[in-house]
DNA sequence: ATAACAAACGTTATATTATAACACTATGTT
DNA sequence: AACATAGTGTTATAATATAACGTTTGTTAT
């Protein structure tokens, strides 16, 4: 009996698509890319985007409207996200370093919030733009 | 002689409508409630939005595509903004914190980007939400 | 005052991003 | 089999945002 399969067809053809990307891709722009494949709509980019988030595989970059995939240890499952965007070039990096995670996760104030989540995003200049 | 103004008369328009309102107002909100101060069109809210944003006298939530009225001390002309948002009422809060504004300022990485900016955005529950 | 420039304006059209609604299919559980 | 859950395909439409163009207003320099 072969392994329950965590993603579907699309989802799996969506995800491919992000990971093999070197920056963050856009819905439509994914939607162009996998029209070869059989998707046809955008609901169904849509859909396995909704989903591939949930499951932390990949995160939207909200400043861009745009998709990564996830190659950070600290986010786990989307919980605690940061990204570095050069202003410039439009390069978009995961953040990975633990102490900016812990000291985020651990953030608390007096307003009464609970606090599940957090998304952080750096704005800058790269080596290459500077 | 009158002091000269600083913002024109679209931009005070929207700028009233911001700081009046208790939640953060979309962009579309924002032109609906002005047609009866002349402003037609979804260019001359967005191009109020774009320089009030500017002038740090407003922020965007980027992941509510929402606009607010800047509450924070720490912000300085909009370099360093964090959001504390329910994720059931949508309550959306700016943070006046100088521990995590210092802490998230001077933050470097060894990647060679010089770091401008950062937009914070934490979600949770609030107290009623609970 | 007037020329030159920059900023803001008004308008129409269009691009981009995202979701609603509905019928159907596949899969796993009891 | 009966049921529940998740995923699919499709059409239509909603919501968010910008391009392009010409005009007007405000500021600065001579
Ligand atoms: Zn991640
Ligand atoms: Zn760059
Ligand atoms: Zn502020
Ligand atoms: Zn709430």
């Amino acid at each position: 009996m072969t392994q329950t399969q965590i993603l579907s067809k699309n989802q799996q053809i969506v995800l491919d698509i992000i990971e093999k990307a070197k920056e963050p891709l856009k819905a439509y722009s994914i939607l162009f890319n996998v029209q070869k494949k059989g998707i046809k709509a955008p609901l169904q980019v849509y859909r396995a985007l909704e989903k591939l988030i949930k499951l932390g595989k990949i995160h939207k970059v909200e400043s861009r409207n745009a998709f990564v995939a996830c190659k950070n240890s600290y986010c786990r499952i989307s919980k605690a996200t940061a990204f570095s965007i050069c202003e410039s070039c439009e390069k978009v990096t995961e953040i990975n370093n633990s102490k900016i995670s812990k000291y985020l996760s651990n953030f608390e104030d007096n307003t009464g919030m609970t606090y599940k989540k957090y998304n952080l995003e750096f704005f800058g200049l790269c080596k290459k733009c500077r």
